[in-house]
DNA sequence: AAATAAAATGAACACTGTTCATTTTATCAA
DNA sequence: TTGATAAAATGAACAGTGTTCATTTTATTT
C-alpha cells in the first residue's frame, strides 16, 4: 500500500517541522517565552494541531533533547580517532564544553530542565538511554586511561562521575548566568582558563 | 515618633511571614507549583497584599535566594575554625555539598534558576553579591592553600571556579534527576563516592 | 457520488502573574 | 468624639498560559 507509506511519511515530516520551529523560537526568544500558540503559529497550523503529534509541551522538550544529544554524540564520535585515551578524554571534555557554550538552550534541555525528564516519568520510562549512552562515552574512555596507568587508586563509577561533574558545572554555572556575577572577565574566557586547570590536573594523574 | 517605628517593623514582619509562607509552599510542592495566590492564602492575605511587599514572584524568589546564602554562610563559617587551609578546602566542599543535597529547592533558587538574577537585572543591580562573598570564601582558601606550597603551576581565579564548578555539578546534577537516570545506586551515596574521588585528587596537589 | 476514515480546527476551560480603582482600617487634629 | 487624612488591604479584571475535544474540513475508499 503506498497511500498509508505517504502518509506516515507526511505525518513524520510535519511533526518534524513542528520540532524545528519549537527549536527556532527556542533559541530566538527563550524556552519559556515560546507558547504552543507560537509554534503552531510559526508553521502555520492551528494549536490543536500540534496536541495531534505531540502528547503535551514537555513531550516536544524531550525530543529536542534527544535531538541534542545526537548531535553532541555525533561530535564526541569524531574524537574516536584520538588513540591516546587520556589525550581524548581531555578533548571529550573541551567538546562537551563547547557545545554547551555553543548551544546553551539545547544544554538545558539536555542537562537542567526537569521537563524532559518529567516526560519520561511520565511515560513510565524509567530510562534515560540519551544520558546513559553519553555518560558510557565518558566511562569507558576513564577506564581505558585507567588500563594505561592513570588514576591510579581511584574508582572508575564515581571518578568518571566526578570528571562529568566538573565540566557540567562549569556549563552549568555559566549558563546560569551566575559566572558574570562573580568574575567581570568574559565569562568564556574565565571558562576555557578553568578548563585549562582542569587538565593541569588529571595530566598529572 | 513610636507609631511610625511601630508600622515598620510591622510591615517588615508581614514581608517576613509572606517569605516563609511561600519557602514552606516551596518545599511542599514545588517552586514553578506554587504561586502567588496559594501564598497569599497560606498567610490569609489577599493576593493584591502579596504585591504591596513584594514588586513581583522574581523579587520573592530573589529574598529566599537570599536568604539561603545567608544559611549557607554561617554554615561555612564554622569551618574557619579549620586551620589548615587544604582541610579547611575539603571541609568547605563537603558543607557546600551536604547544603545542596538537604536542600534542593534552596539550591536551585541561589545556583540555577534564572528568577533571582532576573529580579537583580531588573532593579539595574549588576553586582551579585551573595555568589561573590561566597566565591570569596573559597577564593581565600584556595589562596591560602597555595600560599602553603599546594596547587603549584596554578591560577588562583581559573583554578578556584573549577573546584566551584565540580561541586556544583554534582549538585546540580543530582538537582536535576540526571543522576539517578545513569546509575542505580542510590544518588546520593554516588555523589558522596564522587566527591571522595575529588578530594583524593586535591590531596596529591 | 456516497460513505467512511483521517486530519485539522479553534472555542472553551482552568489556570497563571499582575494591576489598580475601590474599600477598609488606622492615625491624627480640632 | 468627630471628621479629615493617610496607610493598608482588597479582589475583580486583564492578558496571557497549557490543554481538551466536539465540530468541521479534507482525503480516501467503496
Amino acid at each position: 500500500m503506498g497511500v498509508s507509506e505517504r502518509k506516515a511519511k507526511e505525518k513524520e515530516e510535519l511533526k518534524s517541522r513542528i520540532l524545528q520551529a519549537a527549536k527556532k523560537l527556542f533559541v530566538e526568544k527563550g524556552i519559556d517565552q515560546t507558547t504552543i500558540r507560537n509554534i503552531a503559529n510559526e508553521i502555520e497550523y492551528s494549536v490543536g494541531t500540534v496536541y495531534v503529534y505531540y502528547k503535551d509541551k514537555n513531550d516536544i522538550l524531550h525530543d529536542l533533547h534527544s535531538q541534542g544529544f545526537k548531535q553532541l554524540g555525533g561530535e564526541m564520535k569524531v574524537l574516536f580517532n584520538v588513540a591516546d585515551p587520556m589525550e581524548r578524554l581531555k578533548a571529550l571534555g573541551k567538546t562537551y564544553l563547547s557545545f554547551a557554550l555553543e548551544n546553551p538552550d539545547m544544554y538545558d534541555l539536555m542537562f537542567t530542565l526537569k521537563g524532559p525528564m518529567d516526560f519520561l516519568e511520565s511515560m513510565h520510562q524509567e530510562e534515560w538511554n540519551e544520558g546513559k549512552g553519553t555518560f558510557d562515552v565518558l566511562r569507558s574512555t576513564v577506564n581505558q586511561c585507567m588500563e594505561t596507568g592513570h588514576f591510579s587508586g581511584h574508582q572508575l563509577e564515581p571518578l568518571s562521575f566526578a570528571i562529568w561533574s566538573t565540566v557540567h558545572g562549569m556549563a552549568s554555572l555559566h549558563n546560569s548566568q551566575r559566572v558574570k556575577g562573580v568574575n567581570f572577565e568574559d565569562p568564556n574566557t574565565i571558562l576555557m582558563k578553568a578548563y585549562e586547570e582542569f587538565v593541569k590536573i588529571i595530566d598529572r594523574e
